[in-house]
DNA sequence: GTGAAAGCGCTAACAC
DNA sequence: GTGTTAGCGCTTTCAC
């Protein structure tokens, strides 16, 4: 048996195949009655519109795109990370009758935007989603908003209003961390820095001062060190922290990875967590749970942010080349205190 | 400037779109000197074929499905598995022209068959990849065979022939790692069991036993516990075994994440790895390298095993029904030695 | 080797 | 409210 197509269900109903385009797509102007016969027919014949069809017609797919930075490239713990958003953007595409294709790249490249263009043209995608740290690069945005194509940026940190994005508060809860540090009795609180490439990174760093500056401490350059978002960045990074004559008590990276680095090192130099020294994340990772003792942490509402930005572009809210309607969407990250955090020593 | 059909190449190669069709197929039948024209005017006009145009046309589209148990359904630590084999499938649509949609299922939801049904019609993959665990259920597999597409299973364990499939050697290199644990002087090496509905995990378990009687061990099922695959579960299972008067000297966990809870089960009751107790684990994620003591394991080679998968997919060496023809391709899986194992105690 | 014509299964624009 | 008619940009015959 052949595959039914709308003529054989327009048939079986007894109405026009526009009539049953009309059902299926869910616009008005449709009897009751008539609406009810079309989906009788097509539950019968398990009628699928064809995809293809519909895109070639219509110039546009139902396809979501999701642009993200390759995790081979480099390490492999930003998996939570892309899964989370792929998550995030299913359950958005579940009720808005459309699919997503996955595109890992690498910025590295010379060539990326021109890869993105062939993607684009190939697929056409009704929306393409790109996440940080990718959202934040010129040539990247760019090179998605020449094809025309509506572009939704998961975002982080700066609302810069050209484009529609979607972001989480870094900066604002990087500082309720640190006066949450602070509240703890903590005078020398470190902060880890990460890629510079990662905006949302800096943003984290900003954070951190402001928390100082509202717990009444005062900053100093020397409990800033440089790591690279990397576990091995953290252990390094906290090595030479710890190995000073006047080690901070708390230690704060920029994300959880360097966090757990941290960790061992205390854990190596026989440094107790949270005893003698606290630890906190950012990020939320499975890693941050699973670590001994268990990472205090930020969590970021990628699932959330990446379901809103997928919402976005099915909801057509994405079209117009129009500025000024073009804004951020706001989703809060939330402190995550667990195991790693307690009491200044002494 | 609207975007280049296949109209526009023909005519600014003075050839007709047949030709242009042939060349960018890679078909063969092209003088040299024509192919050069018309991949010149492709370039000049960038021109990219319209997939959805392509796929109506030819009653078949050039996506691969990737269909795996989908990891928000419970925890979330299955994210480097998942990853692993996206980058698989991603490398080898590289290569052959072919884009990846993933659909992350439920098996516990009652219309999965249906599901996967409707997304079949409505993309018409050119294939589909099925990860284990579901590459095992009967429900998932012959919901895709009736719809006549072509099917790859990435399964584990067992060479079940009726389809193609790929496979690693999951049983024999879990013996290889329990004579590796004997050849340390381990004499009780305990064995935690996963979720039964992964049947790789019992393969694992039968190479355990293998492996004890290949090292003139012999099996006892009182050193043998059962987990779930999840973290919290090794903790269970790990804080069973240790309490006991006559505890084991060496605990193999069916995976990663059941080893870790050992490992911090273990730092809890103060028992020392590896000194006192060897860990060993099995899938070698991100964890297994971060964890302290970095986790003994074994390295599925999911990356591999899945751009296998995409590439007999994209050859179309799936096509036929004719069972004759059908196998499992084997990638072996490597023992990875980390700090977790050590000499026996005593 | 190359080309002409006929669709693929749908949506869009308009008529009724 | 509903139907008619043209395509969308390709691949597929099959003819030359």
């Amino acid at each position: 048996m052949a595959r039914a197509t709308i003529f054989d269900v327009a048939e079986l109903a007894g109405v026009s195949i526009k009539t049953v385009s009309r059902v299926v797509n869910r616009e008005p102007n449709v009897r009751a009655s008539t609406r009810e016969r079309v989906e009788k027919a097509v539950a019968e014949l398990s009628y699928r519109p064809d995809q293809s069809a519909r895109n070639l017609a219509s110039h546009r797919s139902h396809l979501i795109g999701l642009v993200y930075d390759d995790p081979a490239a480099y390490e492999l713990p930003s998996a939570g990370y892309v899964i989370s958003m792929q998550q995030g953007v299913l359950s958005a595409c579940r009720s808005g009758l459309a699919e997503l294709l996955i595109h890992p790249c690498n910025y590295r490249q010379k060539d990326v935007g021109a890869q993105l263009k062939s993607l684009i043209a190939e697929t056409r995608p009704a929306g393409i989603i790109v996440a940080a740290p990718l959202s934040n690069m010129p040539k990247i945005v760019r090179a998605i908003e020449e094809t025309g194509t509506p572009i939704v940026r998961i975002s982080t940190g700066s609302k810069s209003g050209k484009q529609y994005s979607v972001a989480t508060n870094d900066r604002d809860v990087c500082a309720e961390m640190t006066c949450y540090l602070a509240s703890l009795g903590h005078k020398r609180i470190a902060f880890i820095t990460g890629d510079p490439n990662h905006k949302a990174v800096a943003q984290r760093f900003t954070g951190y001062q402001d928390g100082l500056e509202q717990s009444g401490l005062k900053f100093s350059d020397r409990l800033v060190v440089a790591g690279d978002n990397s576990f091995g960045s953290g252990e390094a990074c906290g090595e030479e922290l710890l190995k000073r004559k006047n080690p901070p008590t708390a230690i704060f990276a920029a994300n959880d990875d360097m966090a757990a680095g941290v960790v061992r090192v205390a854990d190596r130099l026989g440094i107790e967590v949270p005893a003698q020294l606290s630890v906190a994340g950012f990020d939320d990772t499975a890693l941050a749970r699973q670590l001994y003792p268990s990472l205090t942490t930020i969590r970021q509402p990628l699932e959330e942010m990446a379901e809103r930005a997928a919402t976005m572009l099915l909801q057509g809210k994405c079209e117009d080349a129009d500025a000024d309607a073009k804004g951020t969407e706001i989703v809060p990250a939330t402190i995550q205190i667990r195991e790693s955090t307690g009491p200044a020593p002494g």
